[in-house]
DNA sequence: ATTTGGATCGGT
DNA sequence: CCGATCCAAATT
């Protein structure tokens, strides 16, 4: 028998240059899929956060257009991939028309299938699908990094402020961090501790954590 | 040339 | 809260 035709999965470049939250949120629950060529790593994508330069200051284009920021500058539907902290990296989608420096923070996987470890977290994430600075710059309609339609029902969306930008004044309050609400898979929600004894519903926080 | 502090994380 | 650990960007 013939295989059923499927409706297109990764979405189209337009997908990528409409409103940079928008798009932030229908990220959630879209996968994201990593070819090497020996072995496929994939996520469902369960938090986000939006970073719209150069007038948010917690943008890494606030500071202008450098070789680091350069391709949040270019093309939408593209890899940012910076490092962090002397140890970690971290990988945006980037958004928006060419020349305006938007992008979108993956910061947690639900793991689907490939990864080994835990990818709550941004710097985990990457860890977690095999991502580094070699990244940067590659187009996420390739096939080695790619994104598609989740599928199932639609997740329930929870927002808040972005976590770790204390630093950029009013604009740390802006609720420009989207979530799959209840997921275990979003950062700072601890591995619940097996035995489901009652799976007794702790009170989910929003792990909306605080920094100064 | 040197300093500062960061879109993090795990342990305490 | 704290330290690990490297780099980009700002400052001298």
């Amino acid at each position: 028998m013939k295989p059923r035709a499927r409706p297109p999965r990764k979405p189209p470049r337009a997908f990528f240059e409409r409103s940079t939250l928008a798009i932030a949120r229908d990220l959630i629950g879209m996968h994201l899929v990593h070819d090497d060529g020996t072995r496929l790593r994939r996520g469902r994508i369960v938090e986000t956060e939006a970073y719209q330069g150069p007038r948010d200051l917690a943008a890494h284009s606030s500071r202008g257009r450098t070789a680091r920021t350069e391709v949040m500058f270019g093309a939408p539907g593209h890899a940012y991939v910076y490092f962090i902290y002397g140890f970690w990296n971290c990988l945006n989608v980037v958004t928006g028309a060419a020349g305006v420096p938007h992008a979108v923070l993956l910061r947690a996987l639900e793991p689907v299938a490939g990864l080994g470890e835990r990818a709550s977290g941004p710097g985990l994430l990457c860890r977690a699908m095999g991502i580094d600075r070699r990244f940067n710059g590659i187009d996420l309609l390739g096939d080695e990094l790619w994104l598609e339609a989740g599928h199932g029902a639609a997740p329930r969306l929870g927002r808040s402020a972005r976590i770790g930008v204390g630093y950029a004044g009013a604009w740390a309050l802006k609720r420009w961090r989207f979530f799959e609400r209840g997921s275990p898979y979003v950062s700072g929600v601890r591995p619940r501790a097996r035995s489901a004894a009652g799976a007794g519903r702790a009170p989910l926080r929003n792990n909306a954590r605080a920094r100064t």
